[in-house]
DNA sequence: AGTTTTGTGGTTAAAAGTGGGTAATAGTAG
DNA sequence: CTACTATTACCCACTTTTAACCACAAAACT
């Protein structure tokens, strides 16, 4: 499972460093093979190959024609490419993501558990605090004894 | 059951010693694993893993969209690291909350039953200065019988 | 006062992170 | 189809950070 978050820097070929952290927890649970996509380009989600596959198969649960489906998928097949980690843990940013995400420099990788969310420090920090905690959040927690 | 509070220090490195009153209770409660986070980077926040996964159960239950769900996992994501305690009693703060939360010098261990809260001595002191007990907090508490 | 526990600091070996070189591959233009 | 360019994969070397261990000082307890 994976949680967290730790800095990576960006080198000038565009690979991002997996924290060790996540490097093993990768390995032991799943391979070096990933899909590396975006919803919205605004970061960068990368999924070990075979919880993406689970994801496009609950998919084809839907029809063809639903308009999430559809909408989904094509932002998702825009940003996304197969990758796999070298030898010294670091995976290749395609390079519309890049771009996109801003993938250069600080980044920050996030854990959700099954997969990666790479930001962009500065932008995550932009992104929390246009969306500070309010006074209503705290009570939701609150009462669900958090 | 972890309370009142102790004050410690945290040395060169970064490692943050568990007080002896705190470690005994932890590890025969919990164990050596701990989620160390913060929800807005003022303070830390320690929980032990089995304590923090309970709250990732809880917060399973709500939908994925849920906008006070994401805030909380997007904040606690970014500052937590997973950590363990040394053989000393010492825990590794991240980097990052060592810089936003001050975690440096003079350091107030406090106890919330199940976590704890490390604040910096400084900050703590200026917190309760300017957060004052007002006439309606007696009163809530003065109804609750206190 | 002596003994045990707690707190503090440093040392060192191993791991993680970083950078770059080069051969192979893919992509592009003529 | 071929030649050229740009990109990528693989490998090696160096630097920084971390974890584990050890040792001692301070405090608490007997």
């Amino acid at each position: 499972m994976l949680r967290g978050s730790y800095t990576a820097t960006i080198d000038s070929k565009g690979r991002l460093k997996i924290p060790a952290a996540f490097k093993s927890a990768l390995e032991e649970s799943y391979s070096v093979e990933f899909f590396v996509t975006s919803l919205n380009g605004d970061f960068v989600r990368i999924y070990p190959f075979p919880v993406w596959r689970e994801i496009e198969d609950k998919l084809a649960g839907l029809p063809s024609f639903d308009k999430t489906k559809k909408k989904f998928l094509n932002r998702t097949n825009y940003f996304g490419q197969m990758v796999r980690m070298d030898g010294q843990g670091r995976i290749l940013i395609p390079v519309l993501l890049r771009q996109t995400a801003q993938m250069r420099g600080e980044i920050a990788i996030l854990g959700g558990l099954t997969y990666l969310d790479a930001w962009s420090r500065e932008r995550f920090r932009d992104e929390i605090d246009q969306n500070p905690m309010t006074p209503e959040d705290e009570e939701t927690l609150s009462n669900l004894g958090i």
